[in-house]
DNA sequence: ATTGACAACCAAAACGTTTTGGGCTAGAAT
DNA sequence: ATTCTAGCCCAAAACGTTTTGGTTGTCAAT
């Protein structure tokens, strides 16, 4: 069994409360006291039982992540780097994080609810949002502080960090403009989602601002992985004429789309414009290296991170609502209409 | 506050006792009671606490996973896999995951240490194992339930799900040799992994069949990730005469291989031949699709969490030790010498 | 009438901590 | 001699559960 605050109280001969006053530096524990406490707990090996501490403390000095994944294929680059910034994050205030994997859908409600309620998080991080999002209905009703990742169509009284995807996406239209492309097609991400609708209307805007428009036919819908990418940019591809640009709504679906034009010979960036968004690592080592719309993953997760730890020990945080402007990353699968 | 069990037991007219054994559903308590106290439990939206619960069964139903993640650019599609595979797994025996960012070092036995001891956990997952890991020297000496995706140099009595990188090598090199290839490179992972050994000892041991050398000069090591694979790559092909094909020893790196013989104007498969290994999804999808050796990650994941699983609920798990046989996956960034 | 068996219930202890609301002693101030 | 203060300490309650070891009442068998 592990040694108990009991055990060194009977080892000092003190009584527990000041075995665990003495630990928590309390200031009507003398010196000497103090100091044989920690030599004691520290010679018997003793590590606070973080449950019971909790329990009395009343919070559990955890938050909550809960990875929408979706099936067994879950190897999207973009979580693991935004694991990655909440979870060092978190480490750093000494927060836990519990990580649970559920699939969008029926039972995700009642996965939040179980964290929530029973105590087992002080707080949740939510990721992609959706356009009406149940989770952040159901989180602000139940008064659990939470900070979020995106935004969504409903009132934007909570506190997120999101980057402008319209904006990013202007910037990328203007620059297919710029390199004379004027047949542009598009792999949409699935519309339900809040990152699709603000991309979609970046898109959209910049377009009519050109005297453009985004045709029917050149507008599909992808499901974000690289084997969405490729069968989409399949379907445009054989379109004739053929689009002089394809623009991917994020990364992994643009490596797809470029994968199905090289396999028909087509050279990316000269034959064929394609460009993604996100700007994962393997974006620029892609061959040809892909233009993107840069978006800092580890800081988004980072700073979602620390505003929820903000709120969660009382303050309000200094910025409550984040919109990260993009930065537009040209490389060479983008180039001049033939 | 939340409603606990005293809530209902006043408002049931019940005792504590007894609302607790309804809900858990033992048989001394009539079927009209069980009925009421369900009933009410569930108008008052009751949630156990899961604290206290754990706090007095003594078990967290929680597992621990400590993920080494180096600095802020972690998009490895390998662990959002594994992830995938142990939190899926967890979920489904009504597990928590706790998941732990800790670059390897010094801090990193403290992390485990306070996991473990502070009762937070009832098993860890270790992944990516060192020849000799201390992680798994301390939970053996600690006795506390573990289970791991690796192998170590030090006695094997542990259980562990394993990929057979030896044998997988062996298969790559020889499907080099069949292709002519003499002068073969190696991008090598950091010696100090476990999975590098075995992988180098595959290509090693081949070689030496084939009555070839892996010369030092074409041996050069690497940090796992694309950049790291693009650099070392240009050091490769600097060389003259230039390998006709190179071993990266995981598909990160080749794909950075790639891109720095592509960025030399070589067509891979044709000018030069580069492998990988783990096929991760990304594989398939890379211009040209690269060859490399398979890895179920997701279902490692899940063996691995499965295996601990039974070991918490007191079980001997059917099989303590499995090491896959890995499949060569041949594709178009492997051909012949030209 | 007593005994035994059974169904239904419950008080109290326990899990390991922190917090509350004190107590005791020695010395200083009145 | 009393009162006050400061310094150190501690018993007990509390957090929300589960488990232990009962008790009570009813009915049937003796």
């Amino acid at each position: 069994m592990a040694v108990t605050i009991k055990d060194i109280a009977r080892r000092t001969g003190k009584s527990i409360t000041t075995v665990s006053r003495a630990l928590a530096d309390y200031d009507d524990v003398s010196p000497a006291t103090k100091e044989l406490v920690r030599r004691v707990a520290d010679e018997m090996g003793y590590t606070p039982n973080r449950l019971a501490q909790r329990l009395q403390k009343r919070r559990t000095e955890t938050i909550g992540l809960i990875l929408p994944t979706f099936g067994p294929r879950f190897a999207d680059p973009f979580f693991s780097e935004l694991l990655a910034g909440i979870g060092n994050t978190a480490a750093s205030y000494g927060y836990d994080l519990l990580v649970s994997t559920q699939a969008p859908g029926e039972k995700e409600l009642e996965t939040y609810r179980q964290k929530v309620q029973g105590g087992q998080v002080d707080g949740l991080i939510v990721v992609r949002t959706r356009r009406h999002d149940k989770r952040i209905d159901y989180l602000r009703k139940a008064d659990v502080p939470f900070a979020v990742f995106g935004r969504t169509e409903d009132a934007l009284d909570y506190p997120f960090v999101d980057e402008d995807g319209e904006y990013g996406m202007q910037l990328m239209v203007e620059h297919l403009v710029d390199l004379g492309h004027r047949r542009i097609a598009c792999i949409a991400p699935p519309p339900h989602l809040m990152f699709a609708h603000y991309r979609m209307l970046g898109i959209h805007k910049a377009m009519e601002k050109a005297g453009l428009a985004l045709q029917d036919e050149l507008l599909v819908v992808g499901d974000l992985t690289q084997r969405g990418g490729y069968q989409q940019a399949e379907r445009l591809l054989d379109l004739s004429p053929r689009p002089s640009a394809i623009i991917a709504c994020n990364d992994l679906m643009a490596l797809g789309a470029m994968s199905a034009a090289q396999k028909r010979g087509l050279v990316v960036g000269r034959d064929i414009t394609i460009t993604g968004f996100d700007d994962i690592p393997m974006a620029e080592h892609a061959h040809p290296p892909l233009t993107t719309v840069h978006q800092p993953i580890y800081k988004i997760g980072s700073m979602v991170c620390d505003m929820l730890l903000q709120i969660l020990s009382g303050q309000e945080p200094e910025e409550r609502q984040v919109i990260l402007k993009p930065k537009l990353i040209v490389r060479q699968s983008s180039g001049a209409v033939a």
